[in-house]
DNA sequence: ATGAAAGCGCTAACAA
DNA sequence: TTGTTAGCGCTTTCAT
């Protein structure tokens, strides 16, 4: 910049005004602008923009955190969904004007620094299963700031959160199966968390069955891992006509793994999804699902934290998007044998 | 930082030593260092990373380009030629502690700018189908640069390229094919490309099915958009046993509608399908698929990059990755009224 | 062992 | 209409 000043003759602050100012009106004389575009193009001058976000404190750039302790999500495998949040929190932002950065680890050396170190206007915080020192790193960030997926109860309020309507979901799944006749229905999911969207889907399972008068013992309540645990509920004498899994990965284990137990998929036993990423397309059967408007969230996302950045002061309001039921070859009516009890 | 200084009753030089430097010797007396550093945490004073970064001219960042004149890369839906390329090109930026940066439309006013703005230590070029613009922006980048796919000739030994070996692909599907009987293959590809990897399977096809004296007229290299002109295609009397489709969606379209035309899938039309990306497994039946090492391409690539970045003035060699084939359930024997001609 | 000074490239307030 | 000055937060000579 400062060549092209010396070669038009002016100082650095007239090729600013000149090149870069978009006020109406740029109070420099058309001659001299004119010399300073000449100059500009003949050194092949570009304005260093690190340097311009440097100055005006602002980066336009938003990152996007998964939280310690996970790996970092995977995009072309397995599940589609952090894909289909990512496209979500890409499109919302590239609306906007900011870029998107996904950083190593967490960035800096300790994950504090990370959070305030300057590069970010803002950050989109994705967990789905916030452990204690995610909630302290969460709480002690200084930049704007919006999460992804249900959060424990201490930090609603205190920023904009956006989430699926998990008891939605599960109202959706459960219609659709009872309409079906079923009643022996199990909710199966994996591991014990904490907190975690699987939890609200689990109370959400409980609470639905018993108001609907399906009378529930904890043994509905499946805690499996994929393999054993999954083999050894099948092994066992029947107990249930349905499914719920609390995500795809597990639902599928269940479809996948039935056949070699002489259950029959759909029509020993129906099963059904949450999350409806396409992985459900790639088992056989196809895999029915509960849906969360990923790429909404992620979009609905990016817009919260752009209207934070640029000072909206607004209220921090949890937004909740409606959950749909994509239907698929994995339920059928219920075995007559097991609807009675 | 001032605050930090000005607390412990040090400059800011002090601080900066104390807090970031990593030589092996500090300079600073321990009793001085442990105020400072007491002072730091009790104003929860963080570095400004990004101050830092423009000090010293370099941001840890790598961008990913697509080029203009196409749609931002979607990484939920369709294909997951993108999700698995990001995957890697994350993989290997991450290893080296850089973050990695998608950017709207071309970042800034002028693609040129975007090239050249100082915000990234390097980029990756990812453009299936350079256009004259596009070649043109490359070669006026400044910044280390690495591109991903075939480029023209003219482009070649300037910037490292990691791409797939297309012709070794193409080789695999039709030593696959013609060994399953098949005399009568097709080639289909979308649209017409001034230069594009499409065109280098058409080659690699051509030059192949010549070589092995099976003959071609122009009939076997098929142009169709997937949806009219597959099926036009469909409805005309049936010409080859097996198509090899330029990529999986082309592939998928033949397919999905042979069956409307009284063919059968494989038994009277094999396909073979290109990229092998996981929607392969979304169509019915299953597609057989040439595949790339996208993750690997995308990792390399960073990887060059970085080390483009670290100053290794290296030769800018052309790097080329195996291909495989996936088997699924598009391909079969020959059916023998038409295998011989 | 510590401090003073300079400067990365840019822009904005103020002065002329 | 144009120039002067100052400073964003940090690091790095170089001097003390």
């Amino acid at each position: 910049m400062r060549d092209v000043a010396a070669k038009a003759g002016v100082t650095p602050t007239v090729v600013s005004r000149v090149l870069h100012n978009k006020a109406t009106s740029i109070r420099v004389s058309e001659a001299t602008a004119q010399r300073v575009r000449d100059a500009a193009k003949e050194l092949e001058y570009r304005v260093n923009v690190f340097a311009r976000n440097f100055r005006e404190r602002q980066t336009n750039t938003i990152g996007v955190l998964h939280g310690v302790g996970f790996d970092r999500p995977i995009l072309g495998r397995g599940s589609r969904y952090f894909g289909a949040l990512m496209d979500g929190i890409i499109e919302g932002a590239f609306r906007h004007g900011y870029a998107v950065t996904l950083c190593p680890r967490l960035m800096s050396d300790t994950p504090e620094d990370a959070m305030s170190d300057g590069r970010f206007d803002g950050l989109i915080w994705y967990s789905t299963v916030p452990s204690d020192e995610n909630v302290a790193m969460i709480r002690a960030c200084s930049a704007p700031l919006v999460l992804i997926h249900p959060q424990p109860d201490d930090l609603v309020g205190c920023f904009p959160i956006v989430s699926c309507d998990n008891a939605g979901g599960v109202a959706l799944a459960l219609e659709h199966l009872t309409g079906l006749g079923h009643r022996r229905i199990a909710f199966a999911r994996q591991g014990d968390q904490e907190f975690s969207e699987s939890n609200l889907r689990r109370d959400a399972f409980e609470s639905w069955m018993r108001t609907h008068g399906l009378l529930i013992d904890d043994a509905d309540m499946l805690v499996v891992d994929p393999e054993d645990g999954v083999e050894a509920y099948l092994a066992a004498p029947p107990r249930h006509t349905a499914i719920l899994a609390h995500n795809d990965e597990l639902a599928a284990a269940f479809v996948r793994r039935a056949p070699a137990f002489g259950r029959r998929i759909p029509e020993d036993l129906s099963v059904v999804g949450f999350d409806s990423t396409s992985f459900c397309e790639e088992v056989r059967p196809t895999l029915t699902s509960v849906s969360q408007p990923l790429e909404a969230i992620g979009t609905r996302a990016s817009e919260l934290l752009v209207a934070r950045i640029v000072g909206e002061a607004l209220p921090t309001p949890g937004e909740m998007l409606s959950c749909g039921l994509d239907l698929r070859e994995t339920t059928a009516k219920a075995a007559q044998t097991l609807s009675v009890r």
